[in-house]
RNA sequence: GGGCCCAUAGCAUAGCCAGGUGGUGCGCACGGCUGAUAACCGUGAGGUCCGGCGUUCGAAUCGCCGUGGGCCCA
């Protein structure tokens, strides 16, 4: 049996009840079973990094993938859909060494690096199962029983298998490159780990002097003196233009020969406050690699008086500041390159704890960042510093610890990227993109400039490199698999994957020395890239991946362009050699509502769950979906959430309002059938059936593209414009038939048919509400229809039942309807009381159509007793006509008869003079004292409408609505004032819908009385009146008694229940 | 500084690819409806279509140059 449902929508109760009917029924995992057999739909979840808390970007980055799953899912495929978690890394350490009060390396290893790492272990799990809990509540359906975990050694094993790979291709490569440095967390990191702000620092110009040439130097500028004891080179441009000059200072006691280029003389003199100067030379930078320096502090840096310091040429230097380039290879990537052209010592005297080591003579044990005033200070009493200040400029972070980022000279592993990179490249264009440009343009540029990638970090919780080196020949092994590293140190049991236990593993060496293991864990961007055969147990396990490899279809946002979009490709690209998805949808951002990205330190930060709990996860979900396009960012709005919220209620209302009457029928369409039905059904009932199959087609088409905004809108649409604002009012008298009357029957099975079709269309989007509609519609009647409405086949667009024509009558209808509802109101109207007719003057053939087919819903919709359809450009004949007098015009011809004239206009009857203009160009008027010629520009004709009629018009035509009051209309009229009143005092008691009543109603207007009791059969009818009393001198006393005022009538009412 | 994307009423959006009177929802004001009722409907006000230049008979739409925002990079 179908149930009533009496509560209004309740998305909090509602979600948890069918949250727990899916856990009871394991509903997920039937749901997969049920596929088993279908298309596979191989998906692969972007892991989210475990931090214990989603936030609102996450969130809808999981309710697209649920969505397009539960859609796949409906349309017969077997998705495979194991969520994954990214659980490595420096955001877990640092949140470990935070809680431990850690402030280095130093601690940790003083801790123990193996309890360091259950810590760290134990953070990550538990935050996980936070997650896992969040974002179930948001009704997200992923195998989140058998998750990938990155920490997991079969995750671990593809992760080695990978870099071994890439090692056979001989892609993997040991050497010296300047990375990122965290003098913190004494690591390496990735360019997309480097947070940038702006901080203060040193501006400074420093002059180098130029050997064999006296009072001379090239000057140079930099932002980190602290990099100067590490200078080895200046960097000019072989193409600028460079001026050698003799600049004074004070009363031009003092003076020196300075080199900078040309175009920046005049700024570098500022700089130094010269106050005079004289060009002794010009050349091209070329011209000055002739020459060379001598270092201003070798004094103080002992290697520094043993390198060569000279000049060199490069393209990177800018006409900016002095254009000449101060290079330390050691500490940044231009400088690198350049140097290792040149052969230059790799000089680099500062540890990885940021601190200046031995090498840095007299600097050593000072932080770098400290040391910037020691050395501008020792500049300057050498006098080599041209000018000091402070700036302001963007500097690199720490993404993690927030600490300046140092460039270091260090030695890393890195995989070639570049390469590869054209085959990378080429296999973009293989891969659908949604929306295009995301794989076009963004992605294509991105790959464009890919560099080596560095896989080396120096910490702990990580993936191990499984990379053996000899500690007598060097010689290098890299192992693939966990059998592999068992074969190989000889030890039969289970090996734990993670450092320190790892570390102790040694492996024999064919010259008889002993291979340990390099100590450097992944990048954790490593971890996730190779994804999409790490969840397939790859390459533990081929049969999964041989069926489902490569990915159909991933899912991130943006900012995965350089992430994991670019990582994958690259891992799949090294081990495969092809691309590792086939389709990906670039989402976007979610941002607050003034369009600013959300963060704690703005305060700005909506989080899902206070979502969820004002609106509930359905509200939420429809709301990120129909919001805006995927790809585009998201400014959250909670007017607009609210506004979702309000068309699921809406939804929830027309679904519960046909119920009552259905449950008090015993309706059952297994008994009803269409085929019983049919010939009953009214033209209105074709219409929506036509509706809700479209519907299914808009949507298909939609989803076909990834474009869930387009799906979801129509749906909203559909059900408020067409469901809720037309249908459910076209049917409602029906509803109320007593007996077994065909065409409510008819009615019935429609609105079910519809509301079952809705369910499965909502289905994917808004999962819970779709259920609970399913549950009682469908489950309620008949237990062994399939179990959930999410393991129902999407529902076909039945092409017999779509009839565009008739779609588009109905919108010319509604169209009607409503302009002849801005006419009543312009003759104050109610719709409560009839119209005498109403009148159409259309435009187009499909009004005539139109109210042709549909005539009985305009009747209906309008309250009128008549509709009146004139031809096409037909002017209704009872519009009058008026001419009016053009004063401009007919001023300057009749100068002081004009008056008369105007006024004898105003006596005659328009349709002559517009007659006599038309045929004879001029109509003659007597006035005292002879005739005057009217000519067509001295009056405007003006259609003029009776008092008791109303015009207004609508896209395909003008609609008139006679309001003329008669006997009739006015009885009606009054008759629907006390029904409405009376079913007001019914509701009010809380009475059945069926109940009988004693209804007594004193109306004190005789006249008024009169007319009421015209009706009194059809008023006992409506309200169910077992005994109704109408009188002008009866007391009403009852149940319920109630005085009201109608249309300034006084009445009083008593309402009594009667078995 | 570079790449990609975005900018339309107080707010959120459609229209832009294929140039021709700018629609819709929320909010606001007024009115209506009433066994979906803590719901619903109608009407109205509200737009320098981010700015400028250009192409064109005609530009929200196409092109160029700016401005602001987002992501990424330097």
């Amino acid at each position: 049996m179908i149930k009533e449902i009496t509560n209004t929508y309740n998305a909090k109760d509602l979600e948890e009840k069918i949250g727990t009917f899916w856990e009871s029924i394991n509903a997920y995992t039937k749901t997969r079973q049920h596929r088993a057999n279908g298309t596979d739909f191989y998906f692969v979840d972007g892991p989210p990094y475990t931090t214990g808390h989603i936030h609102l970007g996450t969130a809808w980055n999981k309710i697209i993938k649920d969505s397009v799953l539960r859609y796949k899912s409906m349309n017969n495929y077997c998705v495979c859909d194991r969520a994954g978690w990214d659980m490595h890394g420096l955001p877990i350490e640092v949140k470990v060494e935070e809680a431990l009060g850690f402030k280095s390396k130093k601690d940790i290893e003083a801790y123990g690096v193996d309890k360091f790492i259950d810590k760290c272990k134990e953070f990550a799990l538990t935050y996980k199962d936070e997650m896992t809990y969040q974002f179930k509540e948001l009704g997200i359906w992923l195998n989140w029983d058998d998750p990938y975990m990155t920490l997991r050694d079969e995750y671990i094993e593809a992760a080695w298998w990978t870099l071994w790979r890439s090692s056979k291709k001989g892609l993997l490569e040991q050497g010296k490159r300047v990375v990122n440095w965290c003098p913190r967390c004494e690591t390496a990191i990735a360019d997309s780990e480097v947070e940038y702000w702006d901080e203060e620092d040193p501006s400074v110009y420093i002059k180098f002097k130029i050997k064999n040439e006296d009072n001379t130097y090239i000057v140079i500028w930099t932002t980190t003196p602290w990099t100067i004891p590490a200078n080895i080179a200046v960097a000019v441009h072989p193409g600028f233009e460079y001026s050698k000059i003799r600049a004074w200072k004070g009363n031009n006691e003092h003076n020196e020969i300075l080199y900078v280029a040309t175009q920046l003389v005049e700024h570098v003199l500022k700089q130094g406050r010269y106050t005079d100067y004289e060009v002794i030379d010009r050349m091209l930078g070329e011209d000055l690699v002739k020459l060379s320096y001598e270092h201003p502090l070798a004094d103080k840096v002992p290697a520094q008086a043993e390198f060569e310091h000279n000049i060199y040429m490069a393209d990177f230097v800018t006409a900016e500041n002095t254009g000449c380039v101060h290079i330390a290879p050691g500490h940044g990537h231009d400088d690198f390159l350049l140097g290792s052209e040149h052969n230059m010592p790799l000089y680099c005297p500062v540890g990885p704890d940021g601190r200046y080591t031995s090498d840095a003579g007299e600097y050593e044990g000072k932080y770098v960042k400290d040391a910037d005033e020691q050395v501008l200070n020792d500049l300057e009493k050498r006098g080599n510093l041209l000018k000091k200040e402070m700036i302001i400029h963007r500097y690199g972070h720490c993404w993690r610890c927030k600490t300046p980022i140092i460039y270091l000279a260090t030695e890393q592993w890195f995989l070639r990227i570049s390469d590869i990179k054209d085959d990378m490249l080429a296999e973009i264009n293989k891969v659908d993109w949604y929306p295009d440009w995301a794989g076009s343009a963004r992605f294509t540029d991105w790959v464009s400039g890919a560099r080596d990638w560095c896989i080396s970090r120096q910490r702990y919780w990580g993936i191990p490199l499984p990379i053996w080196i000899c500690s007598s020949c060097e010689n290098r092994e890299v192992i693939g698999t966990m059998a592999q590293l068992k074969k190989r140190c000889g030890i039969k049991d289970q090996i734990d994957l993670h450092r320190p236990n790892v570390d102790n593993i040694t492996l024999p060496c064919s010259c008889g020395g002993v291979m340990r293991r390099v100590e450097d864990v992944f990048d954790v961007w490593f971890d996730s890239a190779v994804a999409s055969w790490a969840t397939l147990n790859y390459p533990h396990e081929h049969e999964d991946f041989d069926r489902l490899w490569p990915a159909d279809f991933i899912t991130e946002g943006h900012d995965q362009t350089r992430g994991w979009f670019y990582s994958q490709l690259g891992a799949s690209m090294l081990a495969f050699g092809r691309a590792p998805y086939k389709s990906v949808l670039m989402h976007g951002f979610t941002l607050d509502d003034s369009g600013k990205k959300m963060s704690k330190s703005q305060g700005n930060v909506v989080s899902p769950g206070e979502v969820i709990n004002k609106f509930g996860a359905d509200a939420l979900r429809f709301y990120v979906l129909s919001s805006n396009a995927p790809w585009e960012d998201l400014k959250f709005n909670w007017d607009e959430v609210s506004t979702v919220s309000r068309m699921l209620n809406i939804f929830w209302n027309v679904y519960r309002f046909p119920l009552p009457y259905m449950v008090l029928d015993d309706f059952n369409p297994a008994v009803t059938t269409y085929d019983i039905v049919e010939s009953h059904l009214r033209p209105e009932d074709r219409w929506i059936l036509s509706r809700v199959n479209s519907l299914v087609h808009t949507v298909e088409e939609a989803m076909d593209q990834y474009n869930l905004h387009r799906a979801t809108r129509p749906i909203s649409e559909f059900i408020l414009e067409d469901l809720s604002r037309w249908y459910i009012q076209l049917i409602r008298p029906r509803t109320w038939i007593e007996g077994d009357d065909p065409d409510k029957l008819a009615a019935y099975w429609v609105i079910y048919e519809v509301l079952v079709k809705t369910s499965k269309i909502i289905a994917p989007f808004t999962p819970y509400m779709a259920e609970s509609i399913y549950q009682n519609l469908v489950r309620n009647l008949d237990s062994s229809t399939t179990e959930s409405v999410h393991m129902c086949d999407w529902p076909k667009a039945e092409a017999a039942l779509i009839d565009t024509k008739l779609e588009m009558k109905m919108s010319a209808i509604r169209n009607i309807v409503e302009a002849a509802s801005n006419a009543r109101q312009k003759v104050k109207r109610k719709l409560r009381w009839p119209v005498k007719r109403i009148i159409i003057a259309p435009e187009n053939e499909i009004t005539i159509d139109a109210v042709e087919t549909l005539r009985s819903v305009l009747l209906d919709q309008t309250n009128s007793k008549e509709v009146i359809v004139l031809s096409k450009g037909e002017i209704w004949d009872e519009l009058g006509l008026t001419a009016v007098p053009q004063p401009k015009a007919i001023g300057p011809v009749f100068k002081g008869d004009a008056g008369k004239v105007i006024a004898a206009l105003g006596d005659i009857d328009a349709i002559s003079i517009q007659d006599a203009i038309h045929t004879k160009d001029r109509f003659d008027i007597e006035i005292s004292g002879g005739t005057a010629a009217i000519t067509a520009d001295m009056v405007v004709f003006k259609q003029t409408i009776p008092d008791h009629i109303a015009a207004a018009e609508f896209a395909g035509g003008t609609v008139y609505v006679d309001a003329l009051l008669t006997r009739e209309i006015e009885s009606e009229g009054y008759a629907r004032e006390v029904i409405r009143r009376v079913q007001d005092m019914r509701k009010e008691l809380d009475l059945d819908v069926e109940a009988g009543i004693k209804a007594i109603v004193l109306i004190e207007d005789e006249r008024v009385c009169d007319l009421v009791l015209d009706r009194e059969s059809y008023i006992s009818d409506e309200i169910r009146a077992k005994l109704l009393i109408i009188g002008i001198e009866i007391k009403p006393e009852g149940d319920m008694v109630k005085e009201w005022d109608v249309e300034g009538t006084n009445m009083k009412i008593s309402i009594t229940k009667m078995q």
